[in-house]
DNA sequence: AATCTTGTCAACCGCGTCCCA
DNA sequence: ATGGGACGCGGTTGACAAGAT
């Protein structure tokens, strides 16, 4: 690594050269931002130099295009960003910038933020590996449908003027009717082509991946058996956050709403999801 | 009120890829 | 063909804030 700030021993010549590390300052945004502005970015490590700025042309970027950029978008991620974060994962798997790049806005680091510390937490607290086939079942069955609805409600109530969002919702209302509902799906790939994955949610359209560009995908998952219903879960969904807890806590619970199950890793059914509610709040 | 724990997110780091001489 | 610089990506760290005890 080139120089660190703050060490001890430098001679007044090298602290001249210094490079700076940690928090930007307000003047070096400034510096930043209009560069850019009069110069266009790119050519990173000559831009830090011409700018004044005693940063490398790593850090510049990193700080403009996760920060200072016009187009960022900022606040909590909606329903549809999330839901859209979890197909395309699911899809993709930790292609970040990949990811990013289908909501406008969002930065790959932002997104990989709220992977870590939103879904990988409930990885934790169900005691399974996020990168797991439990785990990625567990969000197909619970959350992403649960979003979904979430997303219907919201788009019921929407001002039909465009929104920041409507990139999604646009291609939401405009989606087809999804097919029926399938007992038997053997493959989690075919889950995800499905869109609304284990059956039966209503979903206001199918998966959002069908609606996006093609672009070439890994290979599948392996393959994971599911079929027939028999336990229910009670979900919750409150400002970001979501709850899911056994039918038995909720009298009103439509049981016929949400109805995925697995027979050959019973696992929800039982240990992980009754033992262990699946607190969601915070995502 | 003080301390500890947990969550969030900006920033850094290492590595792989691309491009050009 | 290849070596080096620039760039981009994904993983990780650390500072700070908020909540819990």
């Amino acid at each position: 690594m080139a120089g660190v700030a703050n060490s001890a021993s430098i001679s007044p010549n090298e602290e001249e050269n210094e490079l700076r590390k940690g928090p930007w300052t307000l003047d070096e945004d400034t510096l930043l931002i209009h560069y850019i502005e009069n110069h266009g970015e790119g050519h990173w490590n000559a831009l830090a130099k011409c700018a004044g700025l005693k940063r490398t042309g790593k850090s510049c970027r990193l700080r403009w295009l996760n920060y200072l950029k016009p187009d960022i978008k900022r606040g909590n991620l909606t329903p549809q960003e999330q839901l859209l974060i979890l197909e395309l994962h699911s899809k993709w798997g930790n292609r970040w910038s990949k990811i990013a790049q289908h909501l406008p806005g969002r930065t790959d680091n932002e997104i990989k933020n709220y992977w870590r510390t939103r879904v990988q937490k409930q990885a934790r607290q169900l005691n399974i590996e996020s990168n797991s086939q439990r785990f990625l079942d567990a969000v197909r069955c619970f959350w992403m449908p649960t979003l979904r609805q979430k997303m219907e409600q919201t788009s019921l109530s929407l001002d039909p003027s465009p929104s920041p969002s409507s990139y999604l919702t646009s291609h939401i209302s405009a989606a087809p009717t999804p097919p029926p509902p399938s007992k038997m799906v053997s493959h989690v790939s075919d889950y995800s082509l499905i869109g609304n994955s284990c059956p039966s949610h209503n979903s206001p359209s199918e998966s959002l991946i069908s609606q996006l560009p093609q672009i070439p995908e890994q290979p599948a998952s392996s393959s994971y058996a599911f079929e027939a219903l028999n336990d229910s879960y009670y979900v919750d969904y409150d400002m970001g956050g979501l709850v899911l807890d056994p039918v038995s806590e909720m009298a009103s619970f439509d049981a016929s709403q949400f109805d995925c199950q697995m027979t050959e890793s019973d696992w929800m059914s039982n240990n992980y999801m009754t033992d262990t509610l699946w607190n969601m709040q915070g995502m």
